[in-house]
RNA sequence: GCGGGAGUGGUGUAACGGCAGCCACGCCAGACUUAGGAUCUGGUGCCCUAACGGGCGUGGGGGUUCGAAUCCCCCCUCCCGCACCA
């Protein structure tokens, strides 16, 4: 995963000018006409205003104190960064625990935008909040570092993509501490570390060395698999018992059943890119989501992770989290799990001898086994294995003409039709058109239920990839079967009554049985049922689960990511003849020197297997559309590498390493379970750590509570990939007992995106949006007219803003409150420059609230606030508070202004302690640098991060008189004010006693009067 | 096509079914100024009115309700995801 950076966009920035300004007038002349430069700078601003310099030399202070005393260092129960006896983190490790995390980036070269910090500041807000609020917080960031641009630059440049990582990285980390955001710097962890990726590697292995049982519906070591086989309790596959099977014929049976296997199998091959990629990665038109280079599906064996045994357990376990509603969608969809049956066709050809030779039976998915009465056709997708051996060498005789597709045999029309398909599938299915075409095998199939011989066809809208790769026509209630059955004149018998007055071709909603034996009559879901039911009694189908995900493809044939730990037994001799073959090792597993091909996993004690030195970085890659090449990874081609002399046990032998590497998904799949525990040299992490900070907690959070870590904040495009991928490796850890959570993020939050403005000229050429100028709506560069338009800030529309820009112009706490207040956070919204201001006018008042802006001393009175103040600041802690908890910062903002702008109006000579120390208090978690400095100068010592967040005196909440508003037919007319404990019947008799409400009623009848309690009265005449 | 989300001033937005527009930007006026792209104060939904005051207003249409930006139905528009998934 990680955010990508703008590309090309590097550090220098331009000087700090907001995008949109009224042009000068007048400008460079002054008054006896000579030209000067720019207008002399202020004289006349208080030696102690809140200005940009001011909060920099701030910011700058506090955040060297923090790093100076591991302010925000969170003490773990147990290992090296437990508390220690006696030390300060002792009270910290007592505390109620909280673990909130963001996104891993990926540390590019190119530097942070303004759009790119905004869930790390919501994550750190939130997380300072609830270090007031009595919690041990866990809040850090690594970095997630293997992956495509280090290795690209790599390419290009020679420079090894570790120091390109490691640059990028130091970059990244001076350019968010610049933020102030509170991290445990001893857990930031960097996922090309050897100490990290042998954790990876580790759980590879875990995953690697365990299968699932379906009956106990949890992964198991593989070792009792092994055991099941050898005691005989489980059959094994054949009918050679296991004692008499070779231990090589062992070993295949049980790779087959590992989680991580290696498969032959149709992946996703990107010759452009030399590797192959998940079906995730591959967008719906057939293109790499990296580069956009044709994929091509082709055999080639190559890892694979069997999530799909998770399917169930993916989607049902989504019930318990508190994700937003797209993303439970968005995983329910991916997963696609669809329940109905299978339906076993006998196929019968026509020209063999009598007419009903039988064939192997062709099974069919099916949600709708109901309507089978209505089927008038077998379709199976082109490549479906089944097709070949059903040809008949001649057409029947009466087969329609536009059924062959103009060839004079099946064969032939097969071929035709597969050659076409294959090659012109990626393009035709770019252009929406979606004719169907097929053709006719020659073959029939019998429909077991109706007894009814019906033709069976290849056609490419039915997908191998899904279900059993063959469907029954049922044009009555399906679309895509209606229009088949029109073009190639088939008929069409409705199965379900549509309602009166139905127009439609295919009607696919509920309805009554009809047309269909003995089911004719019954209502739908019934009908489903007894159709499965009669199919299982009479062994033609049973009801069935078909999913739309498939394993994961996990290999890559790349440079920068974590190899494989695994080997190969490989034969001394063919390697030598192989190496004077001249032929290349092409780090495919099927190497012919291998003696069986089969994985061999290191143990843990040859952990981790270091990625080696090479010369040449890059993968083979070749012409985008040539899909007749091979994958040829890098690191095949170190020679002294890949082959290695170990002993496993049985002496030393010569092996043959894996030369993939895992995906960049990997890395990022288990990476909170080190930060909990980063230095842990043992254990991926301690179980007792991973308890305490991820455990289940049924008391807080409910009986069926998976555990996870609190809130887990970042952009909704990691909706499938990385979030479907780590739940699936949290569960296999969790199925093996190596943690207690059974699901990894309890909590998500999609952050919105921070858009920008964009200026194309005439020409439309996109224009520095620096440059532009605004006058009266209209935007115009050097003197010619623009266009705004939004999008994603970048280099190519010319309108990035960085955070530096920002902090110089007004500091990290402004910029910060700035990027809090735009809006709720999970929209998007566009950037601003110019409004900026307004978040740095409100901490300047905040200042001048506390501080007089002469002498920098604090002008806070120990006078006794007004009854009103207590009121409208207590409101301001209840209100504040929930919108903390809810991550509502916005909200939280503006009362935080009014509160500060109701100070600032009621006490022109200073405000009351009372009020203006919770105020400071509660803007510390939103803007901590001027918190602390303000809360220093008023007396305190040391941070004021652990200080306890304000609470609300519930007595103040409430007021002693109330005003209501008195609504007459729905128009609020008066207002009025009476004690708050009066009774109904005294705020009615107030309402009605009011002068215009009685100018308003008049002589009209009073219809009904109604009084809410504390709220509105309203009246209807 | 299917699924999900959203439409409120010039702008970003705010409103447990109960005073629509909090807060901020911008704009207008004023203060301090040689100066303002600094800072402070006041005003600012639209329309009518000199003013008092009044009318209209949350994409459009209907409904539920004493009361709807909010709930329900239909339509329109925009954004996101999936896309021949049987």
């Amino acid at each position: 995963m990680g955010i990508e950076l703008p590309e090309g966009y590097s550090s220098p920035m331009p000087a700090p000018t907001p995008a949109t300004k009224a042009p000068e007038t007048g400008a460079g002349l002054d008054a006896d006409g000579s030209d000067t430069a720019v207008p002399l700078p202020a004289t006349d601003t208080p030696p102690h205003r809140y200005t940009a310099e001011l909060a920099d030399r701030i910011e700058r202070d506090w955040q060297e104190l923090w790093a100076a005393e591991g302010t925000f260092y969170a003490p773990n129960p147990v290992g090296e960064l437990a508390a220690e006896p006696g030390s300060e983190l002792e009270e910290r490790a007592r505390r109620p625990k909280l673990f909130v995390q963001d996104m891993f980036p990926y540390p590019s070269g190119a530097g942070l935008h303004v759009g790119h910090p905004l869930g790390y500041i919501a994550t750190d807000v939130y997380a300072r909040f609830a270090r007031m609020d009595g919690r041990n917080v866990l809040h850090t960031l690594g970095y997630d570092a293997f992956g495509l641009p280090a290795e690209q630059y790599a390419v290009q440049t020679g420079q090894h993509p570790r120091v390109t990582t490691e640059s990028n990285i130091a970059n990244m980390r001076a350019q968010l501490r610049r933020l102030g955001l509170g991290h445990d710097s001893r857990r930031s962890v960097v996922t090309t570390d050897t100490d990290y990726y042998r954790w990876t590697q580790w759980i590879f292995l875990q995953i690697f060395n365990s299968w699932y049982d379906t009956e106990q519906n949890k992964a198991r070591p593989i070792a009792e698999l092994v055991e099941q086989f050898s005691s005989g309790q489980r059959p094994t596959p054949g009918t050679v018992p296991w004692a008499e099977l070779s231990s090589q014929q062992q070993r295949s049976i049980v790779n087959g059943h590992r989680l991580a296997y290696l498969s032959e199998a149709p992946v996703n091959w990107c010759p452009g890119l030399g590797t192959v990629l998940s079906n995730e990665e591959v967008t719906a038109d057939g293109r790499s989501e990296r580069g956009n280079f044709p994929v091509f599906k082709r055999n080639l064996r190559q890892w694979m992770m069997r999530i799909t045994a998770y399917a169930d357990r993916l989607i049902d376990d989504l019930a318990a989290l508190d994700w937003p509603v797209p993303v439970v969608q968005m995983q329910r969809n991916w997963i696609g799990r669809s329940y109905g049956a299978r339906v076993d066709f006998a196929t019968v050809s026509a020209s063999s001898a009598d007419g009903t030779a039988v064939l192997p039976p062709i099974s069919v998915f099916t949600t709708r086994p109901d309507t089978i009465f209505g089927c008038n056709s077998l379709v199976v997708a082109p490549e479906h294995p089944a097709v070949d051996t059903l040809l008949p060498p001649h057409w029947p005789h009466d087969t329609p003409a536009h059924w062959t597709g103009g060839a004079a045999t099946p064969a032939d029309a097969v071929a035709m039709y597969r050659a076409q398909a294959g090659t012109a599938s990626e393009l035709e299915r770019q252009n929406d058109s979606r004719t169907k075409t097929g053709v006719f095998t020659g073959a029939y199939a019998l429909n077991p239920v109706a007894q009814v011989r019906v033709p069976i066809f290849i056609a490419d809208y039915v997908l191998m990839g899904y279900g059993s790769g063959a469907v029954m026509g049922v044009p009555g209630e399906d679309k895509r079967d209606w229009e088949f059955s029109e073009k190639f004149e088939l008929p069409i018998i409705r199965t379900v009554q549509p309602p009166e007055g139905f127009e439609g071709k295919d009607f696919e909603g509920d309805g009554v049985m009809i047309n269909s034996g003995f089911l004719n009559g019954l209502p739908w879901p019934e009908a489903k049922k007894r159709m499965i039911d009669w199919l299982t009694e009479h062994e033609h189908g049973a009801g069935t689960v078909s999913y739309k995900l498939r394993d994961w493809l996990f290999s890559r044939q790349r440079y920068w990511g974590e190899p494989f730990p695994i080997v190969y037994a490989v034969d001394d001799t063919a390697v030598k003849d192989n190496a004077t073959d001249g032929d290349a090792p092409d780090g495919n597993p099927t190497n012919r020197a291998d003696i069986d091909g089969e994985p061999i996993a290191l143990p843990e004690s040859m952990l981790p297997v270091l990625l080696p030195e090479v010369d040449d970085y890059s993968p083979v890659t070749y012409h985008p559309d040539d899909a007749d090449t091979d994958p040829a990874p890098p690191l095949a081609k170190a020679a002294e590498w890949t082959t290695v002399q170990l002993d496993l046990g049985d002496g030393l032998k010569t092996y043959r390493r894996d030369a993939n590497v895992m995906p960049q998904w990997a890395g990022s799949c288990c990476y909170q379970l080190r930060y909990i525990d980063p230095r842990n040299s043992e254990q991926l992490c301690d179980p007792v750590n991973e308890g305490y900070w991820m455990g289940p907690e049924p008391l807080v959070h409910g009986a069926d509570d998976p555990g996870g870590l609190d809130l887990y904040v970042g952009g909704v495009e990691h909706a499938v990939l990385h979030l479907l991928y780590a739940r699936f490796w949290h569960k296999v850890l969790y199925d093996l007992g190596h943690v207690h959570s059974s699901e990894p993020y309890r909590r998500l939050f999609n952050q919105g995106y921070i858009q920008a403005p964009a200026y194309v000229d005439s020409r439309g050429v996109y224009v520095l949006a620096d440059e532009v100028v605004e006058y009266s709506g209209v935007f115009s560069w050097r003197g010619q007219p623009v266009r705004r338009e939004y999008g994603k800030m970048g280099k190519s529309l010319k309108n990035v803003v960085t955070p530096e820009q920002i902090c110089a112009e007004y500091g990290a706490d402004t910029f910060r409150v700035y990027e809090m207040s735009m809006g709720p956070l999970e929209s998007s919204r566009p950037w601003e420059s110019r409004a900026v201001v307004g978040a740095h006018r409100f901490l300047q008042r905040l200042w001048r609230v506390v501080l007089d802006e002469q002498t920098g001393q604090p002008r806070v009175t120990d006078e006794p606030a007004s009854a009103q103040s207590r009121q409208v600041l207590h409101r301001t802690i209840d209100g504040v508070r929930a919108d903390m908890v809810g991550l509502r910062f916005n909200t939280a903002i503006a009362k935080l202004i009014e509160l500060t702008n109701h100070v600032t109006t009621a006490y022109p000579d200073g405000a009351p302690r009372e009020v203006a120390v919770p105020l400071v208090l509660m803007v510390a978690p939103l803007a901590p640098h001027i918190a602390e400095e303000l809360w220093r100068r008023l007396g305190n010592t040391g941070s004021l991060t652990y200080t306890d967040f304000p609470h609300a005196d519930e007595r103040l909440l409430v007021t002693e008189t109330i005003e209501y508003p008195v609504q007459i037919n729905g128009k609020v007319r008066a207002r009025i004010r009476v004690a708050a404990d009066a009774e109904e019947s005294v705020v009615r008799e107030a309402a009605l006693a009011d002068a215009k409400v009685v100018a308003y009623v008049g002589e009209k009848i009073l219809k009904k009067v109604i009084v809410v309690p504390g709220r509105i009265v309203t009246v209807v005449v």
